[in-house]
DNA sequence: GAGAGATATATCCAGCGTGGATATAGTTGC
DNA sequence: GCAACTATATCCACGCTGGATATATCTCTC
């Protein structure tokens, strides 16, 4: 593999907004603007990712090579040569991977305080 | 009940240290030192807070009614008067079960984007 | 083809939450 | 008596954030 990596753990807790970043781009590559509408999408309408966060997270996690840039692009009629596509890393997804397994054993934690009321 | 009180998901997203403060309030009341150990403890020595985040919380907190000093000593052989005593209020409470409630949907959201590997 | 509004990226600023250091002082154990 | 722990409080620097600003392109309607 790649011994020089640092353990996903290392970067946790991850900053929230870089989180809807990886989930967004679990299942496809997507370019920053898109970005925001899926994370928008996927949280009914309740997170959204400011432009200010969104092109400073994206940022950082390249340098993080928790993503890349992709240079594949659409069919040119479909494409708009603004955009940058980024798409999510091996190491990316071990790190989401991690925060996901972070914030599971944090709600065990609640239900443990009995802050989540069994529904019905 | 009181009309005056703000929503609960209007103190929504909460900072990680005061929905740790919460849940280490849910059984007992405790005083700041005891809350470091509590939450110490619970994470399995993961959360570490440090006494500068916790006082600072622990004055937000009493601001915004999510807890509430408790002048009820312990026996006088088991007390030391250096302690100030928290407790969580009905606010609190609500308050906590509102960012279970945002905590569990986000987890549902990195299982659906494959990041919650099914156990065994 | 002109104009409006959405798309798209990027940077700046102020404000908040954080760890770690520092300060002060009482308590416990050897 | 001394060290280590308990206990509260404040300060500083840094990182993450939303919102504003800037620039430019694309799309849709008239």
């Amino acid at each position: 593999m790649n011994p020089g990596a640092p353990p996903p753990e290392s970067l946790l807790p991850l900053p929230p907004a870089v989180f809807h970043i990886l989930m967004a781009l679990a299942d496809e590559d997507r370019h920053g603007y898109a970005i925001i509408q899926e994370v928008l999408s996927r949280t009914s309408g309740e997170v959204r990712l400011s432009a200010g966060t969104l092109y400073r997270s994206i940022q950082r996690m390249l340098d993080d090579d928790l993503i890349v840039e992709k240079h594949d692009r659409p069919a040119p009629e479909l494409d708009d040569e603004r955009r940058r596509y980024y798409g999510i890393t091996r190491f990316g997804q071990s790190v989401a991977e991690a925060e996901a397994a972070r914030l599971t054993a944090l709600v065990k934690l609640a239900r443990a305080s009995g802050f989540v009321p069994r529904k019905a």
